[in-house]
DNA sequence: TCTGGGGTCCTCGTCCTA
DNA sequence: TCTGTAGGACGAGGACCC
């Protein structure tokens, strides 16, 4: 779901139309982007909505767009658009509220097609990831713009949607490619031509910057990517500090030394809940609190991982965001002593104000093999033990088969309903 | 426009210890 | 024992990514 789509004047010597394929020798790193994704896997099943704008959104009232179509993205609808916002910019598009699972069954499906291919496969999220191919080209006997070209037809054979593929001999300059060659196509940048395509592009378009970063180089009256690599480095050091300036100065030159990583390693797994209204109920935050705790806990177990720090999130009704964290003397994937860390967390940082939205998360995470540090203060082993079970139960009878009392009555986000009397 | 949810990384301040 | 300092661990928050 790239945001830099679409080719720009002077940009069409890149793309692969007809018999023009530019020079690919060299560019061996892939960047693979579903078009659309998840309208894309909706109008599978709905194919009368093909011309018609459509939306993947929630439907609650604070939900934001997930994605969109191009014909609603020709009304200004985006990602990550208020729900609000897009119905009034379009409001003759078929919204549709997203399909738990399927994403995820299609993205696992659109991966092994890229990992028969090459095993340097590296997602990015459920639509999009590298693919080092240089070392598969001699047995696939093809060039890169051919293996590019071969992925896009088996996903929409396989499939049934679109792809983009960027095309370059490093990672960022490829996933550059890929957002020009949006929607449906290929966008090649030769090795010796990298500082031609990368130059003329705006700031916004380097890796790492977001809107305070671009604040912060227009200030300087970096306007280019050009203007950025010629920028003396202590000058953008002031600006963005000094891990950022050496970042962006790098990639401004069409210097990336990242590799394809194919394995990476979660550093912390959360959750996180936005509700309907604003609440300052305690009891029901504290359920809240259980809610998301049992989802981190039963992810960690599921993944094997524990984690030593337990993290809380705090949204307030005027959009202010507080974090606030501690670490346990021993790691944990059980919900009780999350719920129970959290719960105190929350009781020190608020106290009665209105709250939008709540989040728990575990990090500082390590295998459940790694070796335990011998501590005073037990895991409540039986409540492991419990969860376990129930862990159990759910994979069998489903997720709703098991809940805590407390949440029996409880849907995510609203208050507890009365039961019929 | 009025802002979800799941993440990562970096910076800065504070505290503790060598 | 006191003082200065350097570095690591930790916590908070900002910025960014999809």
């Amino acid at each position: 779901m790239g945001h830099n789509s679409g080719l720009r004047a002077g940009y069409e010597r890149f793309r692969v139309s007809g018999q023009h394929v530019p020079d690919d020798t060299g560019c061996g790193l892939l960047h693979v982007d579903m078009d659309a994704f998840f309208a894309a896997v909706e109008l599978r099943t709905r194919p009368e909505l093909a011309d018609k704008p459509v939306v993947v959104a929630g439907s609650g009232p604070r939900s934001v767009v997930m994605s969109a179509n191009y014909p609603a993205r020709e009304y200004g609808v985006r990602a990550a658009m208020p729900v609000a916002v897009a119905r009034r910019l379009c409001p003759h598009a078929v919204f549709i509220p997203p399909t738990k699972g399927l994403y995820g069954e299609v993205s696992r499906g659109v991966m092994a097609i890229f990992r028969e291919l090459t095993p340097l496969v590296e997602p990015m999220s459920l639509d999009e990831a590298f693919l080092d191919v240089s070392g598969a080209l001699r047995r696939l006997r093809a060039t890169p713009a051919e293996v590019a070209e071969l992925i896009r037809q088996r996903v929409r054979a396989e499939h049934g949607i679109t792809c983009s593929v960027g095309v370059a001999a490093v990672k960022f300059i490829a996933k550059l490619a890929s957002g020009m060659a949006k929607p449906d196509g290929v966008v090649v940048v030769p090795a010796d031509q990298t500082l031609e395509f990368l130059h003329p592009l705006p700031i916004s378009a380097l890796w790492g910057v977001g809107k305070r970063t671009e604040e912060s180089l227009k200030r300087l009256g970096l306007a280019t990517i050009a203007d950025v690599a010629a920028a003396p480095l202590p000058r953008l050091r002031r600006a963005v500090g000094n891990a950022a300036a050496e970042h962006l100065h790098a990639l401004a030159n069409g210097q990336d030394e990242r590799g394809v990583v194919p394995e990476s390693v979660d550093k912390s797994i959360g959750a996180e809940h936005t509700f309907d209204t604003d609440q300052r109920d305690p009891r029901l935050l504290e359920r809240e609190l259980l809610r998301l705790s049992e989802r981190v806990a039963a992810t960690l177990r599921a993944r094997e991982v524990r984690g030593r720090t337990v993290s809380i999130k705090v949204r307030f009704a005027d959009f202010r965001t507080i974090t606030r964290a501690r670490t346990l003397a021993a790691p944990t994937d059980v919900a009780r002593v999350i719920h129970s860390t959290a719960v105190a967390l929350l009781g020190e940082a608020v106290s009665g104000a209105e709250i939008r939205l709540l989040g728990v998360r575990v990090e500082g995470l390590a295998g459940t093999d790694a070796p335990e540090q011998l501590s005073f203060e037990r895991q409540e082993p039986r409540w492991r033990d419990a969860e376990v079970a129930a862990d159990g139960a759910r994979a069998k009878f489903g997720a709703a088969a098991i809940r805590p009392a407390s949440l029996l009555s409880a849907e995510p986000g609203e208050p507890r309903r009365r039961s019929p009397t």
